[in-house]
DNA sequence: CTCATTTGAGACGCCAATGTCTCACCGTGG
DNA sequence: CCACGGTGAGACATTGGCGTCTCAAATGAG
């Protein structure tokens, strides 16, 4: 019995990356659920949102963890970095703009640890060389998860392959639409 | 006294682009009108989005104009449409964040043809030899959108200074994060 | 098998926001 | 001066979703 909470976490994020003014009992429904039982769960909305939020924490920070940004070039450390957030992007594109509303009054510290070490990651590319320096780390780590959530959009609705995913992400972020000389 | 329409859509776009959620009450209050006055030039909540909607495209289209994509290479045309479009910048993310909550039924037309004035261009910049080819038009629409909705959202909490909003949005979705040999 | 625990379904009450209405007020034009 | 159209403030009913509760059924442990 004992109802499998990761679970019910898991359809609760598919659910509400596309769809995030779902309700309690169409979140339940996903989760194949009763409304009453999701709610023994999770005392409320936002405490459902605050759970979704610790899962998203946690598997972005388990993605930089997997990417190991510090090996390699930083471009590499990149590409690992989208191959390896991608299970994640559409929790992470809805909680970031489930953020954007709050005031700020009770952001979870977690999401500064997670863009410090993302801006950490573009600072150290500045530093060897690799990253240009006219973009900033903060300007570099937002448009990182715009890229994301936007990457993540367009696989939902078809208008980019899914395998294409990483490509169009870390392409795109790395050397821009213009076409270089070197290719 | 005929109430300005066209002002109070002004700061209805700017409230609901720092926050989507605001009330009609809100609303009615930042436009310094009555809640009653208010419903009375909008029918409801849903007519004053979908005017908003109309004044997004209208401005967003201006913009287009504006940018005279056609003249010039394609990298001075992207540069100039990211500049005249800022200023429509909040209104346009708070309208794409809003239309991937509708199911596409009541979808504004209007959007299909921008969207296709922008593809469009990304195309003829791929085929004049400027644009990569291996990023496609609608992608490259897409992260458009998303950076400019990152901007807007990274100059509104003070991450980058809004005098950098059109060189960081230009030089990284024309150029990326990665140091070229040609700088 | 029996019992304790958990679940699903539904019935409430509650609350915030919406949409409508009334009424007193005020500016403007006649 | 006066009539009139538009406005602000507030009252009111409605709605949709939330949170709580109850009770019968199902499930699993012992």
């Amino acid at each position: 019995m004992t109802l499998d909470r990761e679970q019910v976490l898991r359809s609760a994020a598919a659910l509400l990356s596309r769809k995030s003014t779902a309700t309690m009992d169409e979140v339940a429904r996903a989760a194949g659920i009763g409304r009453a039982t999701l709610h023994r769960h999770f005392a409320g909305r936002d405490a459902l949102v605050r759970a979704l939020e610790n899962l998203g924490i946690q598997e972005f920070e388990a993605a930089l963890d997997a990417a190991a940004l510090d090996e390699g070039s930083a471009e590499e450390g990149l590409r690992r970095l989208v191959i390896a957030v991608e299970p994640a992007a559409g929790l992470l594109s809805f909680l970031v703009t489930e953020n954007q509303l709050f005031e700020g009054d009770d952001l979870n510290e977690g999401w500064d640890r997670l863009d410090a070490r993302v801006a950490a990651f573009f600072r150290r590319g500045q530093e060897s060389g690799e990253f240009r320096i006219d973009l900033t780390p903060a300007w570099l780590t937002e448009a990182l998860y715009a890229l994301i959530g936007a990457g993540a959009w367009a696989v939902q609705v078809g208008r980019v392959a899914g395998q294409d995913f990483p490509h169009m992400i870390a392409e795109l972020l790395l050397g821009g639409a213009r076409r270089s000389v070197e290719q």
